[in-house]
DNA sequence: GATGTTGCCTGACAAATGTCAGGGAGCGGC
DNA sequence: GCCGCTCCCTGACATTTGTCAGGCAACATC
């Protein structure tokens, strides 16, 4: 009862499942699911991991688990509700709203720094689970997505003083997002790299970015 | 027999099957089994894809698969290796060395229509399928992209003038060949957005974020 | 100590999956 | 008309998978 402890606005429908009363054990046994579902889905993919890999590694019995969670795409959304759908780290257009005239570079500083300390595998797993989502969970991520593109494309034109119709403004949006993704994704190539170095140079090249775009006229199709 | 129809250097060891001798019959086929393997790998992910769904698809019989491709991984390796590590289409590295000189936006420009023209499927699979890669083949993978990332490192402090041991050579490359999955990766995002332009965009951005990495010192640490 | 209640687990089921053995159809050559 | 060869496919196998039914242990309450 009261109040679900949950981390932030979930977005994905959770099954219901009431085979246990006592709340504190639920929550946490469904603790104790995710974690190891979540290695495993990062570790092996989705498709490949069995529900008894899951019940092996979080040592909960194979008829139990589903006094918890309802089945394996049950478990799925609720990850992403944990760590891609968590409200407590505000996103870049946010923060854009927040600090109105703050300094871009800054601002995604603070951004990616906190957003690869703390969803670093919700990224990951927003990316790669996608094919196996069920339909509704799919949409609903994607509205997000685009949500979130949208409201970034309206700051940029503001910042960088583009025309209402400029389709770049979508675009840069576009791929600042997906730069966003950059280090969860291809961390294992910077390997040796300072962390800072590497959140600082990628800040500064979105940077370098906007302001390409306000310098740069729209690009006129080549004679 | 003489030469295989290989489309480029293949880089993982494809198995070898020898249940059928007409050798353009099992090129054939085995165009059909790839084909359609492909089609189900970007659509529902390689391990929710089935044999069956492979067979069902292109018309090949479920047990006559078996003597063309010796299992579901080895249609994957026969892919990669035509989708990705096909050499007919030159890497970034390469087009730096042919054209020395020649302006950096131009040549992305060039690359990355090349790239998003012919290589799409490729890019995808890539970034999808690794978590189902057999060990070796992952490694062979990871150490092409290692490579590629060292040579655009080279280039990219050439033409940065950046020191030796300035690490964020190592970091813009990579993310540049991160940049160069964008549009395969989100163009569901920018459906409506003229694809000139979006080449274009993403051509200029890369350039904006060498220019500035040309431009700014290495960055400090803040106080 | 008897009795409910709550959570856990042994054991199993049907379905799906990767893989193939072995027989058969088609066809060219004698 | 028969033989031998090449390729195809029906049918099946062992295994793995998701999912549970139904019984058991622990514990609190009276």
């Amino acid at each position: 009862m009261a109040g679900e402890r949950k981390g932030g606005g979930a977005e994905l429908a959770e099954a219901v499942v009431d085979g246990v009363q006592d709340a504190g054990l639920v929550a946490a046994r469904r603790d104790q699911i995710c974690q190891a579902a979540l290695e495993l889905f990062l570790e092996k993919g989705f498709a490949a991991t069995t529900i008894r890999d899951i019940c092996a590694r979080s040592g909960v019995n194979q008829a139990s688990i589903y006094d918890y969670v309802a089945n394996k795409n049950d478990i799925l959304r609720r990850l992403l509700n944990r760590l891609w759908f968590r409200t407590d780290v505000p996103t870049l257009p946010e923060r854009l709203d927040a600090c109105a005239d703050a300094p871009l570079e800054e601002l995604v500083t603070g951004y990616l720094r906190e957003l690869w300390d703390s969803k670093r595998q919700g990224i990951l797993l927003s990316y790669r689970a996608v094919p196996h989502l069920r339909d509704e969970d799919r949409r609903a991520l994607h509205e997000r997505e685009k949500r979130m593109m949208e409201d970034l494309a309206a700051h940029l034109r503001h910042r960088a003083g583009l025309a209402a119709d400029d389709p770049r403004a979508e675009v840069v949006s576009n791929l600042i997002i997906f730069l966003t993704a950059f280090a969860p994704m291809r961390d294992w190539l910077n390997k040796d790299v300072d962390s800072e170095v590497l959140l600082r140079t990628v800040a500064r090249s979105i940077a370098a970015i906007v302001g390409g775009l306000a310098a740069d006229p729209p690009t006129a199709a080549p004679a």
